[in-house]
DNA sequence: ACCCCGATCGTA
DNA sequence: ACGATCGGGGTT
C-alpha cells in the first residue's frame, strides 16, 4: 500500500487532523480506516502536554514530523498520536476512532476511542512510543483516495482549552 | 519526598 | 456519577 510521506505531515496540525480522516492506519498485521482525531498544537493550547515547554514525556512533540507519541493516561490506557509539523513547533495529532475488521469473526468493530485503539492493537509507550512511522515497515498511514465528510467540535475529555474546535469527526 | 491530576473506559 | 491506577511534573 502506498504510505503517507513526511511532508504528509509537515503541515499545519489542523489540516493533517482534518486530511487523516479516511485514511488507513496500518500496524503489524492490522489495517483500520481512521474516523476520528483530534488537534493538539503550540504554545497557547492549554490542553497541549507540550504547551508549557519540552520535558523528557513530550520531546517527541518537538521532534520531526511523522514519529509517534504513545503516552500513558490515567495510569491505564495508553493513547496514540502522530507528531506534526516543523521541528521545533510543539504539536501532533491524536488518533481517536477506527474501524477495523475483526480478523476472526469478519465483523466490522468501529473502535470509538483512543484508549480502545490501543488495547485492541496491542500499541504501548514501551514498545511504541518515538518510532518513525514515516519509514517502518509494519506501522505507517496507507494513501486512500476517498476522503470523509466531516465536523468539528470541542475535544473530548478535556478541561482548558475547549473553546478550540479541533475534533475531526468523519462521516462514513 | 510528596502531592495532585490527567488528551479514558466500563459500570452503575 | 464514579472508581481504577500510575507516571509526569511541579513543589518542598
Amino acid at each position: 500500500m502506498k504510505r503517507l510521506r513526511r511532508t504528509f505531515f509537515n503541515r499545519s496540525t489542523l489540516i493533517v487532523a482534518e486530511e487523516l480522516l479516511g485514511k488507513i492506519l496500518v500496524f503489524k498485521n492490522h489495517k483500520g480506516i481512521i474516523t476520528e482525531t483530534e488537534a493538539y498544537m503550540g504554545f497557547d493550547d492549554p490542553a497541549s502536554h507540550a504547551a508549557r515547554g519540552k520535558t523528557k514525556r513530550t520531546e517527541i512533540m518537538f521532534g520531526p514530523p511523522g514519529y509517534s507519541y504513545v503516552y500513558l493516561i490515567y495510569g491505564l490506557y495508553h493513547c496514540l498520536n502522530v507528531v506534526t509539523e516543523k521541528e521545533g513547533f510543539p504539536a501532533a495529532v491524536l488518533i481517536r476512532g477506527l474501524l477495523v475488521q475483526d480478523q476472526k469473526t469478519g465483523k466490522d468493530i468501529h473502535l470509538d476511542g483512543p484508549g480502545k485503539i490501543c488495547r485492541y492493537l496491542g500499541i504501548t509507550t514501551q514498545d511504541h512510543n518515538k518510532i518513525d512511522i514515516v519509514k517502518n515497515e509494519d506501522f505507517y498511514v496507507g494513501c486512500v483516495k476517498k476522503t470523509l465528510g466531516f465536523k468539528t467540535t470541542s475535544r473530548i475529555g478535556i478541561r482548558v482549552g475547549q473553546d478550540k474546535l479541533w475534533r475531526f469527526v468523519g462521516e462514513f
